[in-house]
Order: C-alpha cells, then sequence, then structure tokens
DNA sequence: TACATAATGTAGCCTTGGCTACACTTGAGC
DNA sequence: GCTCAAGTGTAGCCAAGGCTACATTATGTA
C-alpha cells in the first residue's frame, strides 16, 4: 500500500522559501533598470551639467536606441523628464532614487574592497549585487565598514 | 571660441568601466535562469528521487507553463533532459552546473550569516546575489569565513 | 476497468530590453 | 546663412520570461 511514489520527505531547503526568495529576485530586477539610470542620470549630470542620450548609451553599454526606449519608459513611470533633441532631467522622485542608489553603491564597492577584493572586480561586481542587498544586509555592510 | 558647452571634465566614474560592469551584470542575468534551474532540479531530485514540473513551479514561485517553455530552452542549451510526461534529468553538463551553483550558494549564504545577517534575510539576498560573485570575491567571502 | 483529478502540454498574449536600418534635427564652424 | 556630422527619433526585428485559458495525458482509487 506504498501511498507515494514522490516521497514526502521534507526537501533541503523549503521550497516556499526558495519561491519567495527567487520572487524578490525577479522584483528587483524589475526595478534595476531604473535605478541604473537614475544613477547615471545624476552621475553624468554631476561631471558634465546635463545628460544627453548619446551620453547614457555610453555609460550604460547600450545603442542610444535602447536609452530611447528605457527612458520613455521612466518618464512614464515618473523618474525622469523628456523633451525631444533636449537633455535629460530627474524628477524629485528620480533624484531620491539616484540618491539612495548612489549611496547604497559607494558601501557596497567599500564594503567589497575591504575583503580585499581588487577595485576593478569590487566595481563590477558591485555593479549586479546592489540591487539584491536588503536594508539589512547593507546595515551589515556597513557596521563591517565602520570596525 | 568656447569650444565646447559639454566641458571636457573627467567623470567620477569612466564611462567605459561602468558600461562594462553593466555588460558583465547582463550577462550574468542571462545565465542566472539556468542556474538557478539546475540546482533546483538537483536539489529536488536528492530529496525526492526526481524532479517534476509541477515541483519545479512550485519551487521557483512560476507557473508550470513558464517552467516548460524554459526546459525547452535549457534541453536546446544542453543543460536537461526532457521527455514528455517524464521526470527531468541533468546532463553531465546540468550536473557540473548545478554543483557549482550549489557550492556557491552555501558560501554566500553563510557569509551572510556570518555577518550577522538573520537567516531569513542572508537566503533571500543570496539568491540573488549570488549569481554577481566573481571567482575573486567567492575566494575572499570563503576567506573571511575561514576565519 | 473506469473515471475523476492532477499533471502536463500548448496556443497565444504581454512587457522588457537588446539590436539594425533609416529618417530627421541641431548646432558648430566656415 | 549654409552645411554636414553628430545627435536624436522611430519602425520593426528578436529572445527571454512572465501570464491565462484550454487541451491532453497519466494514474490512484473506487
Ligand atoms: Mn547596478
Ligand atoms: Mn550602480
Ligand atoms: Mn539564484
Ligand atoms: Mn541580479
Amino acid at each position: 500500500m506504498k501511498k507515494a511514489v514522490r516521497a514526502p520527505r521534507k526537501p533541503v531547503r523549503p521550497s516556499a522559501l526558495q519561491a519567495e526568495s527567487l520572487q524578490q529576485t525577479r522584483r528587483e530586477h524589475a526595478s534595476e533598470t531604473a535605478e541604473d539610470y537614475v544613477e547615471a542620470i545624476a552621475d553624468l549630470t554631476a561631471a558634465h551639467g546635463e545628460a544627453r542620450v548619446v551620453d547614457l548609451a555610453r555609460r550604460l553599454g547600450v545603442t542610444h536606441v535602447t536609452v530611447n526606449r528605457t527612458l520613455a519608459r521612466l518618464q512614464r513611470e515618473g523618474y525622469v523628464s523628456v523633451q525631444p533633441y533636449r537633455a535629460i532631467f530627474l524628477t524629485d522622485r528620480g533624484r531620491t532614487l539616484a540618491a539612495e542608489c548612489q549611496h547604497r553603491h559607494g558601501i557596497v564597492v567599500a564594503f567589497l574592497v575591504s575583503l580585499g577584493i581588487p577595485e576593478k572586480s569590487a566595481e563590477i561586481d558591485a555593479e549586479g549585487i546592489e540591487h539584491h542587498v536588503s536594508p539589512a544586509t547593507l546595515a551589515a555592510f556597513a557596521r563591517h565598514l565602520a570596525k
């Protein structure tokens, strides 16, 4: 009368937690583009006085077409203000997000460097890692740096 | 005769490095699905004796439709072997990748926990972070753990 | 054995985010 | 003022990865 071919053994990692983690990761990826764009726009504006489509394309490693379409979405979502053939401006909301991202980015890079990781590797890894760092983890990184 | 409205000031972060970092991040995202799937298949096979579409869907937090289409791609790419209405098997290539991912995943979680991050937060963050950890960074994490 | 249900498969929709090719606009320098 | 190269815009292609709705298959149990 063996009930199940599929043994009822408890899995190594509970399915529910893994599913929740992966869904969170997907949510983070959904906001990642916005974060990288507003950060780049803030950086470029600080460095050049303005952010242009072609600058963003070079900075982000994509074509100007991709930048254009993404900017349309970011405008729709209220992060930027775009007018044809004009420089790109952050809204208040965009500026707030950019500041948060710049702050978090700096902490992640500094933390990785503090572990002895070469500057360049730290910068490359941080660009991906930053979007998956929860407030608790960011705090832990900052705590570690303070020591 | 002011040559440029666009001042030639050196940007805070060089565009080339940022572009390279973002391109690397995008490459990592492209292999992320394969990594999460083979890891889940290996885990499920170890725990249940086999991995079925519905188990994967639950585990990954997506519908069985998404799982099916993704498995077709993973088979095309040589990671899994799939037959209609049968359990899913890893190829040698899939098994190798799964082992690497399980190993890396474990180190990332343990490292975060060692920083004082709660187990659950560590697990959630690790699910995203793991895919952006270069060999140099993984080594640094392991080094830190050994102490 | 038959059948109800769970599992699996598939058609077709959407959004994001890459791209090329081509068209239009701007503005710096002559 | 003109010109033309650089910048910008847009049409349309592709793949990945979500989804719902519906069709088909397998299988445990009556
Ligand atoms: Mn980033
Ligand atoms: Mn960043
Ligand atoms: Mn993962
Ligand atoms: Mn990521």
